[in-house]
DNA sequence: TGTTAATGATACCATATTAGTATCATTTGT
DNA sequence: ACAAATGATACTAATATGGTATCATTAACA
């Protein structure tokens, strides 16, 4: 079971990264230093353009930097990005099929996991992770 | 991000139900009982059999059963058997790349994560299912 | 002792997700 | 004009998940 994807973790790498930059970063140093695939770097990055946690720059010179603070950018937002909302989906047991009287245990356990699991990585941002 | 997937699912829906069965359970009933896709079943069955959760049967007559106490079929293993072992994976990235010193912040924490939800899984057991 | 109803073993197929590539268009500094 | 960067988008490859299909084996029982 894995709780972050390639995609989450390239993007946290640059953003750990950019955030240790001044200017502006190309997709070109990044690959460099973080030996990922060049149009995967790229790809990624451009979505977290759009997802306004970047601003890029377009042309000779160009390149990209933060948007916002990495106090500000929470894991839990790049997981969302690259993965889809964060959680741990349930089950699929309906409610009938269920251990008696409708009330579903399973369900419940799985929700309290879920939110200790929330609880611990809605406190890690990329600051976090870069601080040593 | 999936906790269990369809196997592990099926597998305590089964469970649970032969756990309120006193003799022999066939996939004909559970297939009945939980609407499940007959083949499907079966490989989940023979898996758990093989790996010595049930007991099997075979011929006229024959069926399934649990082979050890609800109380000590713990939900870890059941996914441990069909979704390998239960974690988080760390991530991707290396030591080197990491944040500065070598010391992986995020490997870190991931790992806490993986300890908050490993310990109130490991409670998790098909007797505490099935108990309304 | 042959038929039938069950599981054992295994190979195969379908779908979804993840991971990654390729290409062309646009912008901008020199 | 050209080169160096990103924007947008479509495509492909690999892996994991969710199943099917088939034949072999076993055992009750008429
Ligand atoms: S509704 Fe999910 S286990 Fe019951
Ligand atoms: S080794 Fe995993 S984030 Fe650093």
């Amino acid at each position: 079971m894995k709780l972050i994807t390639r995609n989450t973790d390239y993007a946290l790498r640059a953003l750990c990264y950019m955030s240790k930059q001044e200017g502006l970063v190309t997709v070109g140093q990044l690959v460099q230093k973080l030996d990922v695939p060049r149009p995967f770097m790229r790809k990624i990055l451009q979505q977290l353009n759009k997802d306004k946690i970047l601003e890029s720059y377009k042309g000779q010179g160009g390149g990209f930097k933060l948007k916002i603070s990495p106090k500000k950018i929470y894991m839990v937002e790049i997981m969302r990005v690259f993965q889809g909302p964060v959680g741990l989906n349930g089950c699929f047991l309906k409610k009938d099929v269920c251990p008696n009287k409708g009330k579903c245990v399973l369900r419940k356990k799985i929700r309290s996991i879920e939110e200790g699991m929330l609880e611990q990585l809605r406190e890690i941002t990329v600051a976090s992770l870069v601080q040593h």
